[in-house]
DNA sequence: GGTAAATAGTTAGGCAGCTAACCATAAACA
DNA sequence: TGTTTATGGTTAGCTGCCTAACTATTTACC
């Protein structure tokens, strides 16, 4: 799902001059937040290419990665709500992105018979075998984006990255203007 | 359009445990791209949040203010397609932006009588004043997220990301395992 | 034990992204 | 000049994301 994406960022010449006019806006945070905007979306995009050869998209392959994972420790089920949480998506949208990947029998859904509010989500042989086929190629892209950057750049870009994610999870679920204080 | 988000991001060591069963999962560049990933979505929904409140969306922010940036030096009109080019969007995406765009009166779309295939979309006075009241928040916000950033940081940030940039735009659009040559 | 609150899942309606196909017009070229 | 190709815009149909509202079940509490 790649995000809108200004494909020119303004130079920063043009970020000094409109900060003259608007006075809250910073140049350099304006401009590190379009670059990290951009990085994302671009990254994304390489990802989706490949899983898109495999008629799966990035939210479908978020599914079936959590619940790969979950299989080594857990029973190998989940219910959709904590797929959502796990994924970072309404409940709503779990359910529509289940009901896709148990149409393509990539997962099931079954009723749990102890809380029955319930519902039992597993990952499918077939679905098993079909990360093992994407994943190969998957984390092959993942090294070339990544071969520019030396590992201690790396580092440091999850460093960077790091800082942003706390002040992000700092940000206050309602009150708008108190961000600013 | 927040994109799907892994809450909680492998740790390091599960990625290493993970390479052994997948020899191309190189764990440092995995590492980068799921913090990459992560940091770029929450700063959207953070962005998003403001926009809401205005009831308009990244998409429509996007196309509102390239709108802006354009009437500075050109004529103030661009068309759908350049529109599109200019977003990283489909000509087909643009189409519908414009189209809840005009209907809630942000934009005018009027035929171009030179090339009359042409559309010419314009900022309205009311689309022009909508984000001059959007924007000093939306200004405050990027500095309230990059303030745990120091200058330098964010200097670096920017050059590892256009590192990823540089790289990114090297992807073959179509062949799909030639990335990894 | 019985009512109220919380939780799990779904449904409905809306927006935004995509591709593929289509029409109108313009440009290229034989 | 006339045909082919390219371009601009739209439409249709799909997926995925959201919120709000709904049902069913469980838990909490009086």
């Amino acid at each position: 799902m790649p995000n809108l994406l200004l494909k020119d960022l303004p130079r920063y010449e043009c970020l000094l001059e409109a900060a003259k006019e608007f006075p809250d806006l910073e140049p350099s945070a304006c401009e590190t937040f379009l670059h990290l905007l951009r990085g994302g979306d671009e990254s994304v995009r390489v990802m989706e290419s490949n899983l898109a050869r495999h008629n799966i998209t990035q939210g479908r392959f978020s599914v079936l990665m959590i619940l790969l994972n979950r299989c080594r420790s857990n029973s190998g089920t989940l219910g959709p709500a904590e797929l959502a949480d796990a994924a970072g998506v309404s409940r709503a949208t779990m359910t529509g992105l289940i009901d896709t990947l148990e149409r393509d029998g990539l997962v099931t859904r079954a009723p749990d018979t102890v809380d029955r509010r319930m519902m039992l989500v597993r990952l499918t042989d077939k679905g098993r075998a079909l990360l093992e086929e994407i994943l190969p190629e998957h984390f092959k892209r993942m090294s070339w984006l990544m071969s520019p950057l030396s590992e201690f750049e790396r580092q440091t870009l999850v460093q960077l990255l790091n800082k942003l994610h706390q002040q992000a999870s700092k940000f206050p679920a309602e009150s708008p203007s108190a961000a600013a204080v």
